[in-house]
DNA sequence: GTCTATACACGGATAGAC
DNA sequence: GTCTATCCGTGTATAGAC
């Protein structure tokens, strides 16, 4: 498990430098220098740059996807997984004022570019959207979850904008705090929520 | 006023390929063919590409703030001025649904590329959010006017970075609703609203 | 002001030795 | 698996003729 090889070394790399410096500016020789590999030994594990971006994209669902799982460890109640998403933009805060978020700045990139790829990088919207709506179900909001949910990935995906623009961590902790009440509020009205938080999984245990 | 020079539309084409392609993946080529002139011709009227992007963002910092200045003389209220910035999510929802919105993606990129330009075209965003925050002060809420005015640009930009990335013209519809909805319930709290209504400049002419 | 020709660096990609 | 050497296209930028 811990013995990575130079594929992963190199998807590794890969996936900080398109975060950091986009896809397109970032070249083989970027990574192959991160990675400490000749630009020819390069080609042996990847024929094409398109090939390193697929590569990179199914690594951040599989990351993504063991991020969501242990939320739902982790949080007794929908309320509580919701938060956890929304937390993450505090928890990520300085990669944010510095980069932007990864989803959203790769899938703007790549609609730029018209790239084929981008349908697959929209998966990793399409996962967070799905996770929040069931979510959003479960506090008995079947009708409107996936309005709610792309309510949340909108918000989450504005505030890391301007976040990034203006370097302000002060705004961030502000939108948290409001979009934070606006899901408390929206628990509160909820039929479902109140008598079931008694139920969560860690109180059933004891 | 409608003679355009080489030079004006150089900065036109420019500024659409920009907007359409981002700027690293916009070359000198592009745009030569785009205003039909030859690459050698280009080098007279501009020395470099990082010319033709400060070229582009006053430009579009001039069309700006003309849009504004043209809210102002439109709009009777505070509130009507806000909902004109709400609106243009609706009045350019086609061009946002392929390319996102023209500032947030501009500043996207040129924060991954770490470009000079940055602070210049974060000015963009600091008109809007200045303008923004005089209509909520005007609104009596003067105390948390940036607040509101953050608030509604990052809204914005999480609705543009979606739309683009789900092509969605149902989700810009959805989430304009929603945010009027909002601006309508602040204005319904604020003092200064209510019996200014009448006083409002159109009003005043009669 | 506009053109052609050209210099030069870099990026993606391949061939073949070790 | 990893390396060096190399090809080719494109991108920025310049020189100089018209």
């Amino acid at each position: 498990m811990k013995d990575q090889t130079t594929r992963d070394h190199i998807i590794e790399a890969a996936d900080r430098l398109f975060y950091q410096q986009g896809f397109e500016h970032t070249s083989f020789s970027h990574i192959a220098g991160a990675v400490q590999i000749s630009r020819g030994n390069f080609y042996y594990h990847f024929k094409t740059k398109d090939e390193i971006l697929e590569a990179v994209i199914n690594k951040r669902l599989a990351d993504r996807r063991m991020m969501l799982g242990q939320w739902e460890i982790d949080g007794d109640t929908p309320v509580d997984r919701i938060q956890s998403f929304i937390n993450i933009l505090l928890v990520n805060k300085d990669k944010i004022q510095l980069y932007g978020c990864p989803i959203g700045t790769l899938s703007t990139e790549l609609a730029k570019l018209n790239h084929g790829a981008q349908e697959q990088a929209n998966q990793l919207f399409t996962l967070f959207r799905s996770w929040l709506g069931r979510q959003f179900s479960l506090l008995g909001r079947d009708r409107d979850a996936d309005v709610l949910a792309m309510h949340v990935l909108a918000h989450s995906q504005g505030v890391a904008t301007l976040a990034n623009a203006f370097n302000d961590e002060a705004f961030i902790r502000q939108e948290v705090r409001q979009i934070s009440d606006w899901l408390a509020e929206i628990a509160g009205h909820c039929p479902k929520e109140q008598g079931q938080q008694q139920l969560s999984k860690k109180e059933q245990e004891k």
